[in-house]
DNA sequence: ACTTTTGTTGAGTGATTAGTCAATTAAAAA
DNA sequence: TTTTTAATTGACTAATCACTCAACAAAAGT
């Protein structure tokens, strides 16, 4: 398999078990299982793994949001379509998604916070929840706060259901937090 | 003044800038002016250091949030008050704020993230959730995750109004949060 | 077959770090 | 005042870390 993968792959599960700092970049290869030098021949220093790592796992996040979205015609439907390919992405994916928020909540360590890539898939987003403003679909507040409050509520979520993973099945609970996350935005 | 507090201070601001593994005690201990064997004195180890830290922003983040609660009579009038109480406490105290996120979205670090106070303070606060729910003023979900949920609103809240500080005084805008908060809690 | 490029190793290096300690000063107790 | 205790210093140490490099192995190119 790719040493470069498996470096990355090593990389996010220490990171979000140890932290960023806590991790030597010699734990990093012993537990992808190669040798100590060629991380960075992959990588020229430990920071430029991070950034990497950050960008694509962002790009993927980002990428998994607007999943199918054309597949549906009505705007609640893709509302809601972007909300659980959210959340289902965070909890199928919960490594890289702990470790986006470990990143997220810190200003350090990070120095490639915007890709042209993610900026694209970001805007392409904002426009959507912008047009749902106009359409007086949601609330009509400052895009930026509508989509802090949708990504909080989402996160918390994900939390909720990474501590009882038996209710992501569970109908009654999807619909009930599905409904506390719409009426949030309704106007 | 007190060696200890500027110990603690230098540490939070130090944190939250540059991390937690990357902030080296020499450089905590010159930001706050003293020397470098002096925090071994008052603290046995970096990680005690760590621990004090988070449990006594975390008491008084839980105290404040409960401030003057006694003086609101009506059952919506107690619970806007805790909101507006958590987003003033984070906003003016921004850093400690901010070293309350990156720990708990880091399941290293903080071997003591239970601590008696806090717990204490925690199930008041779970108690009133519990008897809103049973007034049917809130939607009837689970406690932890009707919790999360708010907590995730209030962080995303914070985090807008750090980004736009003059929207802090903008009664529409507080106003509208706070319907965003609410519509999402009633049943 | 031969040459060049690319991938891979692990021992080694200089810098940095958490924590110690003997010595000095300040404060409190007697 | 004298004695005892607590606070404070900064040089020191052993351990750890990011990163290098000379040597070797495997592919790729000719």
């Amino acid at each position: 398999m790719d040493k470069r993968e498996l470096l990355l792959e090593a990389a996010t599960k220490l990171f979000v078990e140890r932290g960023l700092h806590a991790t030597p970049t010699s734990a990093i290869s012993k537990e992808a299982g190669v040798s100590a030098g060629i991380l960075f021949h992959y990588f020229k220093t430990k920071d430029d793994l991070i950034d990497e790592l950050y960008v694509s796992i962002k790009k993927e996040y980002t990428s998994s949001i607007m999943n199918e979205i054309d597949k549906i015609h009505s705007d609640l439907g893709k509302l809601r379509l972007i909300w659980s390919n959210s959340w289902n992405w965070a909890i199928d994916n919960n490594l890289k998604f702990k470790f986006l928020l470990q990143l997220d909540n810190t200003s350090c360590a990070v120095r490639v916070k915007s890709h042209p890539e993610i900026v694209a898939k970001f805007e392409i987003f904002k426009n959507l929840i912008q047009s749902y403003v106009d359409k007086e679909l949601i609330k009509n507040m400052d895009t930026y706060f509508i989509m802090g409050s949708m990504f909080g509520l989402i996160t918390s979520m994900v939390t909720y259901l990474t501590q009882f993973p038996e209710k992501r099945n569970d109908q009654v609970f999807i619909e009930q937090a599905w409904e506390l996350f719409y009426n949030s935005l309704k106007p």
